[in-house]
RNA sequence: CGGGGUGUGGUGUAACGGUAGCACGCAUGCUUUGGGUGCAUGUAGUCCGAGUUCGAAUCUCGGCACCCCGACCA
């Protein structure tokens, strides 16, 4: 894409009211617009952003036998009420709106409901099961404080999948399934180096529910840390008790703060009783699926991945969730810089690599350069009249790293040795 | 929801109760071309509503919005 016609543009100063780093880089270089507190909107760099990250969670959730499904985000409330989560009291967030044709309609803050109500049209039969429906949608939370930017909103993605398994067995061995898969969605984004499984409250149906919790200053859970092994406590069931369930000991645990970056529950048959979800076993019997549920916020991972990855210049983001693979930045109007820059650009396109190029005419070049910065893509491809001269361009990494001046002819391998 | 704070052009900021000013941006022209170039001219503002006062950005009350701490976060 041209960087003279993308409509977002970067600003040296972050609004007042903006006081996270995240929000405040993430609006400084045009990625997101703050429409309301806790609600942010995807300008086109921010969006590739957000679909990248959904991509990879996507790629990983198919592999795993997921099948993705978007469900509606309205809601009706006698769907909720079978299950006891339509009243203010039981569910404290929901947005909730009536209708002009009568009765009442809410926004979903979670999809538990509508899943089970479906899967109970379409599963009959053991050989029905199991099942991984998954999907990405907007959730909706009625929050009383949003704060930290873009990683606790009102209204924000999340991917959630939901198993439906014949057996507790059978359920254990998605829910580690799904455990894994978690893992490697957090590599690939670039943050599975701090991220930890993290022991949770589960509610009824199991002792505990399992986050993944990134280290990270700005998280707002306190976890009790044991790098050695691994995992990690989360500070709401932190008691000897639980200690010694899990083989831990004090002495070795870690104060740390860390954001959720991802959740995962066993339900039990809690939704598929109360909504009637049944199938029939090879026994004749009639029975409900074993539930679970596993949820990934991407606005929040997006959030995080800007405020852990950035410096003093602006963001730096890793390659897998760029919004370009390439910078390719014009260091001057000269004709001859231009049309090189043309000729790598159409290179690089015809090579499958996704390039931003700065061809902006009226920019100075501090001011491009300080743009490239800011806006963070991994690989800045500069060409100006002094490199050209040895028809040579200058590689640079925006994490940091010596420049690379690299004939213009053997641009594209030395590029995609780099992303 | 409890506590605290803040609302001034698009953005960041100044102004004792007395002419709303500065910087960035944007527009026009010139200038400059390897780290936000310089100059000139122009553009645009006191969150909303009451009240006090000769006079309100400034004081009072109400509303709305935003931020922070806490509580909350299947």
């Amino acid at each position: 894409m041209r960087q003279s016609s993308l409509f977002s543009t970067t600003r040296r100063e972050a609004p007042r009211d903006e006081t996270s780093r995240n929000a405040q880089l993430l609006i400084r270089a045009g990625f997101v617009h703050k429409e309301l507190a806790g609600v942010y909107s995807f300008l086109p760099l921010g969006w590739r952003v957000l679909r990248n990250i959904m991509q990879i969670i996507r790629e990983e959730m198919d592999a795993i036998g997921g099948q993705e499904v978007h469900l509606s985000a309205l809601q009706s409330r006698s769907l909720w009420e079978q299950t006891d989560r339509w009243s203010d009291e039981e569910v404290d967030i929901w947005f909730k709106t009536s209708l002009n044709a009568g009765g009442e309609a809410g926004l979903a803050p979670t999809h538990e409901e509508p899943i089970t109500a479906i899967m109970r049209e379409h599963i009959s039969s053991y050989r029905d099961l199991p099942q991984l429906p998954y999907q990405i949608q907007l959730k909706f939370r009625n929050e009383l404080r949003a704060r930290s930017g873009l990683m606790r909103g009102r209204e924000f993605y999340m991917k959630d999948m939901y198993t439906f398994a014949r057996t507790q067995q059978e359920h254990e061995e998605l829910y580690e399934r799904v455990k894994r898969a978690y893992f490697t969605i957090f590599q690939r984004i670039g943050i599975g180096d701090r991220t930890y499984l993290t022991f949770a409250s589960g509610g009824i149906f199991s002792q505990y529910s399992h986050e993944f919790q990134t280290v990270a200053e700005v998280g707002e859970d306190t976890i009790y840390l044991d790098r050695e092994k691994g995992i990690a406590v989360n500070k709401e069931v932190f008691t000897d008790a639980v200690l010694a369930d899990l083989g831990l000991e004090r002495e070795r645990l870690e104060e740390v703060r860390a954001v959720e970056v991802g959740n995962i529950f066993s339900l039990g048959t809690r939704f598929s009783e109360a909504l009637q979800c049944t199938f029939r076993d090879q026994d004749g019997t009639l029975k409900y699926p074993v539930m679970g549920c596993y949820g990934i916020g991407p606005n929040r991972l997006m959030g995080l991945v800007a405020e852990l990855f950035s410096d003093d210049r602006g963001l730096v983001w890793p390659s897998s969730i760029a919004p370009f693979a390439v910078h390719l930045i014009s260091l001057s109007t000269e004709a001859s810089v231009q049309e090189t820059a043309a000729t790598i650009y159409r290179d690089l396109q015809s090579h499958g690599i996704e390039v931003l190029w700065d061809d902006r005419t009226e920019a100075s070049v501090g001011e491009k350069l300080a743009d490239a910065d800011l806006i963070g893509i991994p690989v800045q491809i500069r060409v100006g009249p002094k490199s050209l001269a040895e028809r040579r361009a200058e590689i640079v990494q925006r994490k940091g790293g010596t420049p690379q001046y690299v004939p213009i002819g053997e641009l594209i391998p030395a590029v995609e040795a780099l992303v």
